[in-house]
DNA sequence: GCGACAG
DNA sequence: ATCTTGTCGC
């Protein structure tokens, strides 16, 4: 399993992701949660293109403790086409994670798993590379849609695409928009909505996402 | 044909 | 992703 370079071969990579089937994970007593992030140059805009200059992070908590934290600078491989999102950032996401000296349980990152045209999104993908149960975690769908949850912490709703649960928002503060959590590799909805909204007490965003992304942004500088 | 479209 | 502006709340 690894990064095709082509449009065609990923989508037929996609293609093969989807219909696997590995072992379900469920979370510890007390994992160890990661959060993986990229950031781009202020200014850049729009799609973007291969050589773009980039920096990822990746950081390990127990709890609300950092155990780790990974930086390094490096280059996008593609520009960013929806659907194709690997194609741009994932060889960086694997570079940063293998760095780790501590294998985290599970891995949170910005991208969909199976709200997918070919329903197998970066999610999926870097959880298959990396053998690692993931959780994606997104602004908004890709693909799927669906009404808000009530504004309560802790809210869910469906996000379906024709009439299949693939994803849910889900309310992790009040009075802010709901994020959309997207099982990922070895991981369903129950297992995914659990993961993020034990690590986001009181903020909008999993802690492990938040610090993965200050610490790719302070690599980058102002 | 046109707009929408994870980051 | 990144920027900008504005608003609300601690």
């Amino acid at each position: 399993m690894t990064w095709p370079s082509d449009p065609d071969d990923l989508v037929a990579l996609q293609n093969a992701l989807a219909d696997e089937t590995p072992p379900p994970w469920a979370p510890p007593e007390r994992s160890l949660v990661a959060g993986v992030w990229v950031c781009f140059p202020r200014g850049l805009s729009g799609p973007g293109a291969a050589g773009d200059p980039a920096w990822a992070a990746a950081v390990v908590l127990s709890g609300r403790r950092v155990i780790e934290r990974r930086v390094m600078t490096g280059a996008a491989s593609a520009l960013y086409s929806p659907g194709l999102l690997a194609l741009r950032i994932g060889p960086l996401l694997e570079d940063v994670v293998r760095r780790l000296d501590r294998k985290p349980d599970v891995l949170l990152l910005d991208g969909t798993g199976r709200d997918h045209p070919r329903r197998a999104g970066l999610a999926l993908h870097l959880g298959a590379v990396l053998d690692l149960p993931t959780v994606g975690v997104t602004h908004r769908p890709l693909t799927a849609s669906g009404d808000w949850p009530a504004d309560v912490a802790g809210a869910t709703s469906a996000l379906t695409i024709n009439g299949e649960q693939v994803a849910a928002w889900l309310r992790t503060r009040p009075g802010t928009r709901p994020l959309v959590v997207h099982p990922g590799w070895r991981t369903d909805l129950t297992t995914a909505v659990q993961v993020v909204s034990a690590c986001s007490a009181g903020r909008r965003t999993p802690e492990p996402l938040r610090a993965a992304r200050e610490a790719a942004r302070r690599a980058r500088g102002p």
